[in-house]
RNA sequence: CGGGGAGUGGCUCAGCCUGGUAGAGCACCUGGUUCGGGACCAGGGGGUCGGAGGUUCAAAUCCUCUCUCCCCGACCA
């Protein structure tokens, strides 16, 4: 049993001007956290119990699939030179040099240490498959700290690495982790969906994310509401209405319009009096090109055509390009591609690459014009646009490929669904992804399969945000007055409130009842503070503890109330029987989760 | 890194435009009265006004530089 009377809870009555996003507010307000600089906070006793809650949960589970390691968070240069990711990952990763002059790092993520582990120990198949997982502090530089706990420059994250010998193998290594971690989310009592996510320009071939829905959220997902489909928007697809083409004008050739001052889309389609749909739009960008083989890096010009109602989704123009980087072209680089001006960049006439990112300039289509015909389009020349113009008869293209974002309303793509797709903010508690060969490949990690021969293993990494998972429950779970916690989660799970501690009788009957919840196994912050009932109430409500025992005048005829903060009701409850409707109400919530 | 905003007791903020040497509410300490939804009265403690430089008889206030934090974007294995 704990005291608040003896306890550091310093709660707020005003969120500090700072705080933006719920749980942030809450966090502060509540006395879990302090801030000490961007993105780095100080976690203080209750916020500190609430993840140790957390910790516990993961490491149990984790337990039934893999072996817990703990390696150093201060890092030697060597094996992110290997991987080639010293140079790589840039400005996120914290860098520092030893007295020696020698080349450290923060602990960003693990792979290329876990590898160094795998190389130097994994001889024989006969030892795969291998599950390590670590849970340990991270330190990432990010550009923008923000929301509280949310994005944050040091981290707690549980991590893990799977070796196997072939894909088979890391199917299940992957299984495993999808399974554990829906029951690590659902213990935590978060209200989390798992999405299919983008996996990179860097290989890995299945990557799946956990969300909790969330406007604090730094993701857009879409999901089906009929079918289940759930995807990150860098990764999720659709089906789209068909389109009613326009009719030809002239020979049906592609014809020059004059359109004086129609650079806008909106312009353009109220000209024609066509819709968006029938417009093509250009979206030019610069690509990095890495350097293969020692070669320097190059900045290369990509033309991206799509939909005038469409969007591009710069994570797909990633992929499918393979660039490292992507920016929009600046003025003087349109002219360097382009005749026209920017608002009448158009494809035909342009001479696409034949590789992609060579020097000449990338056309990439997006495939929703693939088939289309007597589109407009701009004509390359100020205040003119072309119109009946067909996708492949009149231009060309580099490569054809899905660099859309899906939008709300759209058609869910499973073809036996016919759901309408919706598109909601969320907060990413978790990521599973195969990596394939990459850092095993790289780093030199070799085991004898059966026949003797040396093959490399096949990796998978998987990651879970520890202060995500608390801050997505806070997310979830807030009112005007405060937070309230799954008991899975909560740093105390119930909170017993002498509403007036200077009655002999009510403050006995506060400690005894306090003890023996806590002799029965319960979680039990006794207020005991010399403070009036109101203040006492309102901190309880703002502290993220799921249920308070009110012990006040109704102790006179042998009650007490017992108040639920997740709806805010409240029932009288003779004193004898608290232990037994207190056991009820924690089984009822586990058997929720269970079920959810 | 681009754009915007803010740094004044622990918290929320006023004062700045138009220089004259710092205030309110909450919090804190003491005493008293209260005691079921952030009480009241009286007394009290606490601030080199983010930092450096400059202008001036005089700077929280004007000027220059700088640091930090927040928001939008870029970015985010």
């Amino acid at each position: 049993m704990h005291r608040w009377s003896k306890l550091f809870i310093p709660t707020l009555r005003e969120a500090p001007a700072d705080a933006e996003v719920a749980s942030h507010k809450f966090l502060l307000r509540a006395g879990y956290i302090r801030q000490l600089g961007a993105g780095v906070y100080n976690y203080l006793f209750l916020g500190q119990r609430s993840l140790n809650k957390i910790i516990a949960i993961v490491r149990e589970e984790m337990d039934t699939i893999a072996q817990e390691f703990y390696l150093p968070g201060i890092l030697p240069k060597e094996p992110w030179a290997e991987s080639g990711r010293w140079s790589t990952i840039g400005e996120n990763m914290f860098r520092l040099k030893d007295r020696k002059g020698a080349d450290l790092c923060l602990g960003f993520t693990h792979e290329e240490i876990m590898t160094t582990i795998a190389r130097g120990e994994l001889r024989s198949y006969k030892q795969l498959p291998q599950i390590w997982y670590q849970i340990q502090t991270k330190f990432r530089d990010e550009p923008r700290p923000k929301s509280g706990l949310l994005r944050v420059r040091q981290f707690i994250m549980k991590d893990s690495y799977s070796f196997d010998l072939d894909a088979a193998g890391l199917d299940k290594s992957f299984d495993l982790h999808d399974a554990v971690y829906r029951k690590i989310f659902t213990r935590c009592g978060l209200n989390f969906v798992a999405v299919e996510a983008d996996s990179g320009a860097m290989g890995g071939s299945q990557s799946q994310e956990f969300m909790v829905f969330s406007d604090a959220g730094e993701d857009l997902i879409a999901s089906c509401p009929q079918c289940g489909y759930a995807a990150n928007l860098e990764k999720a697809t659709s089906r789209l209405e068909p389109v009613t083409e326009m009719e030809p004008t002239g020979d049906g050739g592609p014809e020059l319009v004059y359109t004086p001052g129609c650079a806008a889309i909106a312009d353009v389609a109220a000209f024609f009096n066509i819709s968006p749909a029938s417009d093509i739009k250009c979206v030019a960008y610069m690509a990095l090109k890495r350097g293969q083989a020692g070669r320097p890096d190059a900045w290369r010009g990509v033309a991206a055509f799509l939909r005038g109602d469409h969007q591009v989704n710069e994570t797909k123009l990633l992929g499918a390009t393979g660039a490292a980087e992507l920016r929009t072209m600046q003025a003087e680089e349109l002219s360097r591609y382009f005749s026209g001006p920017a608002g009448y960049l158009g494809p035909v006439g342009i001479d696409p690459n034949q590789q992609t990112l060579d020097d000449g300039l990338t056309v990439v289509v997006d495939r929703t014009l693939e088939g289309r015909r007597n589109m407009v389009c701009g004509a390359n020349k100020l205040d003119y646009h072309l119109r009946n113009v067909i996708p492949g008869r009149d231009f060309t293209w580099t490569l054809s490929a899905d660099i859309r974002s899906v939008n709300e309303g759209e058609m869910c793509p499973k073809s036996a669904c016919n759901g309408q797709l919706l598109v909601g903010k969320a907060v990413e508690v978790g990521h599973i992804f195969k990596l394939g060969y990459k850092y095993s490949e790289s780093m030199g990690a070799r085991v004898l399969d059966p026949n003797g021969k040396e093959v490399t293993p096949i990796m998978g990494s998987y990651g879970i945000g520890m202060e995500r998972i608390l801050t997505a429950a806070i997310e979830q779970a807030n009112d005007a007055n405060g937070f309230w916690l799954p008991v899975s989660i909560a740093p105390f799970t119930v909170v017993v409130t002498v509403t007036n501690m200077a009655d002999p009788s009510l403050r006995k009957t506060g400690e005894t009842l306090a003890a023996e919840l806590a002799a029965a196994g319960f979680d039990v912050l006794l207020d005991d503070r010399d403070e009036r009932a109101g203040v006492k109430f309102k901190d309880a409500d703002l502290v993220g503890i799921p249920y308070r025992i009110n012990v006040g005048k109704k102790t006179a005829v042998g009650q007490v109330e017992l108040v639920t903060r997740a709806t805010a009701t409240s029932e009288d409850i003779m004193l004898a029987e608290v232990l037994a409707a207190m056991k009820e109400k924690v089984e009822e919530e586990e058997l929720l989760e269970a079920s959810s």
